[in-house]
DNA sequence: GTCTATAGCAGGATAGAC
DNA sequence: GTCTATCCTGCTATAGAC
C-alpha cells in the first residue's frame, strides 16, 4: 500500500521464491520458465528481472534463503543434542536420521529440500557451492565431533567421514527416491514407514560403527 | 517410422545416441538442445526426426538401449556369481558394490550411468519405467535371492528389500555425488580411493547384515 | 514503482529442394 | 533418402507507458 518499505520482507518477492522454489524443485532448473513462476506467484513476468536481475540470480536466492532456513532447521536437532554433557552414537545416528526424513519440516518441504540437493550434487554449479559449504560440510562436520566424543574406542576420521557420507546417501535416497523405494518395496510413504526406514538406518548404521574394526 | 525398430547398425543413429547420452547425462534432458546434439554428431537437424521422431524419443532410446546395455553389464558379475554353487554375503556384496564402482565399465560410462539414473531416479517419468522396472528391480531381486541362499539365518524380505536399497543408494551417492564425496574427504577419485570406497560399502554393509537381530 | 508490450533470440519440428 | 531453409512457438530480458 502506501508504506510497507520493510527490507527483505516485500511479499511478491516471498511468493516468487515460493513457488520459484517449488517448480524448481519439481522440474529442474531448465524446464521451469519464468512465465510459469510468475504466474504461479500471482505476478507479471517483469517482477522477477526487478526483483532478482536475473532466472539464475533468482535460482540462487532460493538456494540462499530458502534452502538454507531448512538446512538450519535440520540441523538443529543435532545442535540441541550437541549441547548435552551425554549422548550416544545411537542418539546421534537416530537424530540425524529422523531429522532428514520425519524431522521438523512438513512432507512437502522434505521433499523439495531432497529434490533441490539431489539436482545440485552431481555438479560443481553455483549453488552446489552454497549447499555444500554452508549445509553439508559443517552438518558433517558437526556428526563427525559429536561421534568422537561418544564413541568408546577411537575411529579415524577417514573412516568416519566415509560412514557419515554413507548415512546422507541412504537419508538422500530415501527422500529422493521415493517412486524407486515405492515400487521396491510396495509400500506408500506414510507415518509408519517412515519411522521403520528411520529405525532401519539407524542399526544399519550403528553396526557400521561398532563392527568393521581394525582395518 | 521407417526404420522402427529393425536394426541399430546406422552409424549416424549410433553417433546421435552416443552424443545424445554423453549431453543428456551431463546437462539434463531440457539443458540440451538437438542443434547441440547434431553438431556433436557431425549431422543436421533433422536427422533427429528422422531417425527417431522427437527429441523424446531419443532421450527414451537413449535408456532403452545405451543404459539397459550398461546396466546388463554391470549385472553380470553378480549373474556369474549366483551360478557357483557356494558363495557367502561378503561375495554377494562386494561383488555388487565393485560392479558399480570398479566394474566391468569405463569411468566415465560409469558417470554418464550414475548421472542419468540419478536424473531420473525422483520422477514418474517414462525413462524411469524403463530402468526401475527392467533395471533395478530385476537386479534387487536377484540381490535378495542371493541373500536368500547364502545367509546363516533367515532374514524377513521386508528387511531385505530395505538393506538393498540402503546399498544402492550408498553406491550410486559415491558414483554420483564425486564433488561432494570429494569435498568432504579431500580424495580424488583415482583407482585407490575407489577400492576403499568398495571396502566401506562391503564392510558397513555385511554389519548391518549380521547385526540388527531380533528387533 | 508497476506492469504492458516487445525486442531479440533459441528451441523443436517440418516442408520441400536436391 | 538427405539435408537446407524456414516456421512458429516460447524463452529471457528490457524499454517505456502509466
Amino acid at each position: 500500500m502506501s508504506q510497507a518499505h520493510t527490507k527483505q520482507t516485500d511479499p511478491t518477492q516471498e511468493r516468487l521464491l515460493d513457488e520459484a522454489e517449488r517448480l524448481f524443485a519439481n522440474k529442474g532448473y531448465d524446464a521451469v520458465s519464468l512465465r510459469e513462476i510468475t504466474a504461479a506467484a500471482g505476478t507479471h513476468l517483469a517482477a522477477v528481472n526487478y526483483h532478482f536481475g536475473s532466472k539464475e540470480n533468482l535460482y540462487l536466492e532460493v538456494f540462499r534463503t530458502r534452502y538454507m532456513e531448512r538446512a538450519r532447521k535440520i540441523q538443529q536437532p543435532l545442535v540441541e543434542l550437541e549441547k548435552q554433557e551425554h549422548f550416544t552414537p545411537e542418539e546421534v545416528v537416530r537424530t540425524l536420521a529422523k531429522a532428514f526424513l520425519s524431522g521438523p519440516l512438513t512432507d512437502e518441504e522434505r521433499q523439495r529440500h531432497s529434490q533441490l540437493v539431489a539436482r545440485e550434487m552431481g555438479q560443481q554449479s553455483k549453488a552446489f557451492q552454497v549447499l555444500s559449504k554452508e549445509a553439508m560440510v559443517p552438518f558433517m562436520e558437526l556428526a563427525i565431533r559429536m561421534w568422537q566424543r561418544c564413541l568408546p574406542q577411537e575411529v579415524e576420521p577417514e573412516r568416519l567421514k566415509l560412514i557419515v557420507l554413507s548415512i546422507f546417501s541412504q537419508v538422500l535416497y530415501f527422500s529422493f527416491a521415493r517412486p524407486v523405494v515405492s515400487l521396491a518395496t510396495g509400500r506408500k510413504y506414510d507415518e509408519e514407514f517412515v519411522d521403520q526406514i528411520v529405525e532401519h538406518i539407524t542399526q544399519f548404521t550403528l553396526c557400521g560403527l561398532g563392527g568393521g574394526n581394525g582395518k
